[in-house]
DNA sequence: CACTATTTGTCCGTATGTATG
DNA sequence: TCATACATACGGACAAATAGT
């Protein structure tokens, strides 16, 4: 049953951040499990009652959450009948680039958007300093940023470090094109670039901004880039909603 | 100055979710800001006055997100001195010591061992079947086991489900040798193998073999054995410790 | 020693939002 | 729909600890 799944769901939001409004939670669970195809389209929502009594909350409450998903139009209400789901899913979740070659990384940039929340000329935390062998006192560019899909749908999150005499970091050419061009824009040939896979917990700000579950698993990218002298330029970490994207690889024999 | 880095954080964090308190949205990015290394340990906040004129908000609403930091052991408060950060960040606890290049599978079985909890004869559930291409009441030998290293630390977990009329996968068998080279016995030869590296939250069992917290974020492998004819002969996901292991590679010009 | 500026701690009153029955 | 209770957010006011002049 869907109200089995969501409760799990429920509990794990509520123990995270007893702040958010109650309908404003159950809105978010329900929402998540439409858009990510655990309802599918056509598909009965559970009745108002249903929800009150499996969530422990009132009507109203379980009312208000539900009208907000009709207003976002992901269902359809109708007095004496129930809600339907009418968001349409589509299950192909982007699948990263094949692995090896530099010129593959940037392929990416050209199926998916990205959006830049903030870019700044600050100190870098010590261990970011440490990477690109930085004095003191000696700032980088920092540069945040989430990448979504043609449908709106935000994969990824990013925040970067790259050293401050390379130019060209301003926001509206870092939402243009990748940063490995603005790179190589400044002269730097990227002689070779080292990634590790990792994962890591959602956090409460990143959760929101990738619109999962807080604490949900992502798939975590460290990735440096090295100019030909052998010098770090560059260092990464990219967190990704691995319902949306995972990286895929073929090893042939 | 930190506030500057502060500012963009807010904005983007109030336009991700309006519903959110203030003083629990301040902070959550004030709490990154620790947690991630970026505001160091000793270092001196930003006053109740600074944050309340800075971002717009009234100094009760600052007061309290920095009584939560407080609260939390992040911070420590002193009147008529100010707030310092107490949270030590530890860059990186574990680097993993298992760098695999993608092309060698084998490789990894040469530095670790590994306990077979079950070997069985079983109908495997719908998506396996499916991806194996068996009839609805046809079995498969599933297989569950876990890997260590030297010193006994259980950095991974995983299941997988053959072909039945694959033999040989006797506990003490898979526990000497490669799953890759058992079927190989049966003279079988792999063509292809299909990789997607995602992840998972640790659930109960995961987690109490892997030695992680509950809902711990996992590195999640998922592999396809094909033979020679295009067949799926054998699928396998595998969950993996990201502090004991990551999946490193060089990408190279 | 007072005097002052800074910074946190505490309290009040008010308005709005949330959640219940 | 209404009444009730609690949380959030604001502005203002004052007290108390700290540090420097």
């Amino acid at each position: 049953m869907l109200i089995k799944s969501l409760k799990s769901d429920w509990a794990a939001a509520a123990g995270a951040s007893s702040r958010v409004p109650l309908y404003h939670q159950l809105y978010s669970s329900l929402k998540r499990g439409i858009t990510s195809g655990e309802i599918e389209c056509g598909e009965q929502m559970p009745t108002e009652q249903q929800l009150s009594e499996a969530l422990d909350i009132s009507r109203i409450t379980a009312k208000r959450a539900m009208d907000e998903l009709a207003n976002d139009g992901l269902i359809a209400r109708q007095r004496g009948k129930g809600s339907y789901v009418t968001y349409k899913y589509s299950p192909e979740p982007v699948k990263a680039p094949l692995l090896g070659l530099l010129e593959n990384l940037e392929d990416m940039g050209k199926h998916s958007l990205v959006k830049v929340i903030s870019v700044e000329q600050l100190m870098p935390p010590e261990h970011v300093r440490l990477t690109l062998n930085l004095e003191k006192n000696q700032e980088a560019t920092k540069i945040v940023r989430t990448r979504y899909d043609e449908e709106g749908n935000v994969f990824a999150f990013y925040v970067s470090w790259t050293l401050a005499y390379l130019k060209g970091f301003t926001k509206r050419k870092v939402e243009r094109q990748t940063r490995l061009s603005i790179i190589k824009e400044n002269g730097i040939s990227i002689s070779k670039v080292e990634q590790t896979l990792g994962a890591e917990n959602a956090d409460e700000f990143v959760a929101n901004l990738l619109n999962v579950a807080n604490n949900a698993a992502l798939l975590q990218l460290r990735r440096q880039h090295y100019d030909q002298d052998g010098n770090v330029v560059d260092v990464l970490v990219g967190l990704y909603n691995p319902k949306l994207f995972q990286y895929g690889m073929v090893l042939d024999h």
